[in-house]
DNA sequence: GCGGCCGCGCAAGATCATTGCGCGGGCCGA
DNA sequence: TCGGCCCGCGCAATGATCTTGCGCGGCCGC
């Protein structure tokens, strides 16, 4: 299933909506080169395809008073499927969490979480994080600034440069 | 400036904006309770004083045939704002990392990256990043599966939730 | 009490979304 | 080669949405 029915068209509209996810079909069709109509069923179609998985505006953490960001590199002590299911789910309640990766290699789980102050983050780690159960180590790092964030480049162009260069 | 002059409104429409970017003012006019034309002065506004970032589609790499998600783990030799502003610049050209942050700590700079399959992600990363000037050492770990990803619960909720609970 | 200011809601014109429909090109079998 | 089928495009029309100007009412300071 992975990229295979796609024309270019198609990747054109999801580089275009990865770009500016609230873009008008008009001006979406506009850019790719068809009429509304036709970009609108296109639309629809890798939505439901799955290639988009949804719109959503990107709020600024910082502005909204969350002035911390944390990585947080997570080793468990017992790795069973269960065990791991159940890290996951505890994740899901902590709001601080913004997002959690199921990793390989020494470390499980790699968490980016966020706090409006430090020691509102480091209440969470003592007292949530560290003490949740199966947990064997914490290594956490403060996000000074960010370099690059998604969408860096639409992923149509990062097929084309991975194919030219590598 | 930080969260300063935001009403419950205004939080509303960044939690909804945020749950789905693409929701139609109307809708979004309806849901936090006032009518259409001041819903969007106010959008407007959140956008251009920053709090809105911008509107993006999500599109599922793995469809697109990225089947690889890797975390790497960048140490520099040198630390200086130069370097690191070098390094920055650097990763901006490389298509297949996606984010990139700068962390306090041992590791310097902690990067998400995509690729089609293993054997492209590993010459990237022999060729390009550990081979990249100043760059101390790599230590990477491959994605197993995403436990939760932004936007997870709405920062409205995350303040809500930090204020009763910690 | 009173004037100024701010943000809301109403109304209208422009733009956009969405559906049905006809047309043309590519493909396959006769 | 030639029909017939199928798929996707573009046109057209209707309804919804966007966007702006404007008037009203509440709130604050004088």
């Amino acid at each position: 299933m992975a990229g295979a029915k796609l024309d270019d068209i198609d990747r054109k509209i999801l580089a275009e909506l990865q770009a500016d996810g609230r873009m008008t079909n008009v001006e979406l069709a506009r850019r790719v080169g068809i009429s509304a109509p036709p970009c609108l069923r296109r639309v629809r179609v890798l939505e439901e395809l799955g290639y988009i998985r949804g719109y959503h505006a990107r709020i600024d953490a910082r502005e909204l008073g969350f002035e911390v960001q944390v990585f947080a590199m997570v080793r468990l002590i017992a790795q069973s499927e269960r065990d791991l299911a159940a890290f996951e789910a505890q994740v899901q309640v902590w709001p601080l969490v913004r997002e959690c990766h199921m990793l390989n290699g020494e470390i499980d789980f790699i968490l980016k979480c966020v706090a409006p102050d430090l020691s509102t983050f480091q209440r969470f780690l003592t007292s949530s994080l560290t003490a949740a159960p199966n947990v064997a180590s914490v290594k956490t790092s403060l996000v000074i600034r960010a370099s690059k964030t998604e969408p860096a480049v639409p992923f149509e162009v990062v097929e084309e440069r991975v194919r030219e260069a590598g």
